[in-house]
DNA sequence: CGCCTACTTGACTTACTTCAAAAACAGTGG
DNA sequence: CCACTGTTTTTGAAGTAAGTCAAGTAGGCG
């Protein structure tokens, strides 16, 4: 099996039951792969992209871009997300995908996908869901920028990328790749650089993380959960638990 | 053909579609009609909900609860959006819904939903696409209340709500039926209440409109468009105009 | 009339932004 | 290997926009 579709059954799995039928429609999907280097945008405002792209490996970032020049992240994502899944049915891209660090992405043609969907209509569904999963993650992200001061909410952005890519098993020990730079931690939060600044080291000295060289550490959970207030509900994740 | 089908018929048409084959589908559909009071939770944050809401008359909003007791404001919903519909693919509610002003609910069971997506798919896409225009409302409201300014940012969510009423065939003139409270409006927008109520009182008097006893009357679109720096892309509408 | 909720206004405080400059670091080419 | 450039991170100081607090007005309803 082509590691694309490796990637996409397994991200599926991690909310939906996928059936052997559904594997085989899967397995019949072709798609043209690409590296990217950091800040490489994928996909542009304004553009009408023909395939989906999903996230082989490394992390990219989707944002918006203000009239004023200024970028607002609106969300990360890791490998085995869908980072343009909208663009399925909706024509015109409304933000921006770029990579963050390095990354690597698989194209498939829309087409293939709307046929597949319509032959099986459960991995339709599944797919859908995970578009309403990342419709969560932007929900949380409002509250999260809107309503939590500075430290929790740093704290909250850390938990939610620490408890997504172990459930996509890419943590080791208590430790993940997080290649952002201060200014893009900013942008995504909302925050002057110099309060980033301060504040990573305020969760250094009591948030119970560390990010440090492109690499958050998990030195408690428990502290930095309670830091961001973070329940982990409206990641929807089969297996809620962590520790 | 009743009301429920009716106004679901019409709003998919605002984004999709619909072939004659799709409307017998929701001409089948039933459902059940409620009314709630202003403020009521029409669902909660941690329900299982087993039918979705489709709204008949009024508005309702999403909400997050954060264990602080305060409360942030997602979205806002207006006649024939279907404020709920995450429900359909995610077992446990992540967030509530309220009655903002008092509202009409049709609610629709998800079995029959999900056999007419099966049924016909586009049917399925068309719902689908709706979702996707939420999502597309969250991440501007991410942007909005995270990079830009008080007044911006109220003029911005004025000229959403304006605009997607206007879509519906909700306005009369150049005014329309807003039934939030000052409070709200902070908890939607992450300002406090007496920056509410200076930046109310500087949009009426350079900002283009008026918001009053539950009205927001756009005394001059361009003025309130520029001063939000609104662009309408992400409200993916057929037709995009307005004047 | 009195109560409750919604809105308004003013004064004070402060947390965050802005501005500015320095230090650390990575990459490039001599 | 070391200067040179550019980017990222760090720190400090100053200014201000928005939050908090508190009190008062207005409107709706029993």
């Amino acid at each position: 099996m082509e590691l694309t579709h490796k990637i996409l059954i397994g991200n599926l799995r991690e909310h939906s039951r996928i059936a052997a039928e559904d594997i085989e429609q899967i397995a019949n999907l072709t798609s043209v792969v690409r590296q990217f280097e950091p800040n490489e945008d994928i996909i542009r405002q304004g553009d009408i992209p023909k395939a989906a792209a999903l996230l082989l490996s490394g992390m990219v970032g989707r944002y918006h871009l203000l009239n004023t020049g200024q970028r607002q992240y609106i969300s990360f994502h890791l490998t085995g997300d869908m980072p343009d899944s909208q663009g399925l049915f909706l024509e015109k891209m409304d933000h921006a995908v770029c990579a963050i660090g390095s990354a690597v992405i698989a194209f498939i043609p829309h087409s293939e996908l709307h046929k597949s969907f319509k032959l099986r209509p459960q991995l339709g569904f599944a797919v859908w869901r995970e578009t309403l999963i990342d419709a969560a993650i932007f929900r949380e992200a409002v509250t999260n920028n809107s309503a939590r001061p500075p430290l929790a909410r740093m704290a909250h952005l850390f938990c939610e990328l620490f408890y997504r890519a172990r459930a996509s098993g890419l943590t080791r020990q208590n430790r993940f790749a997080l290649p952002v730079t201060l200014v893009q931690l900013g942008e995504a939060l909302g925050m002057a650089i110099a309060t980033v600044n301060r504040t990573l080291q305020q969760i250094r000295t009591e948030g119970g993380a560390d990010f440090l060289d492109g690499e958050l550490t998990v030195k408690s959970w428990d502290k930095l959960a309670n830091t961001g207030r973070f329940d982990p509900l409206y990641l929807h994740l089969r297996n809620r638990s962590l520790r």
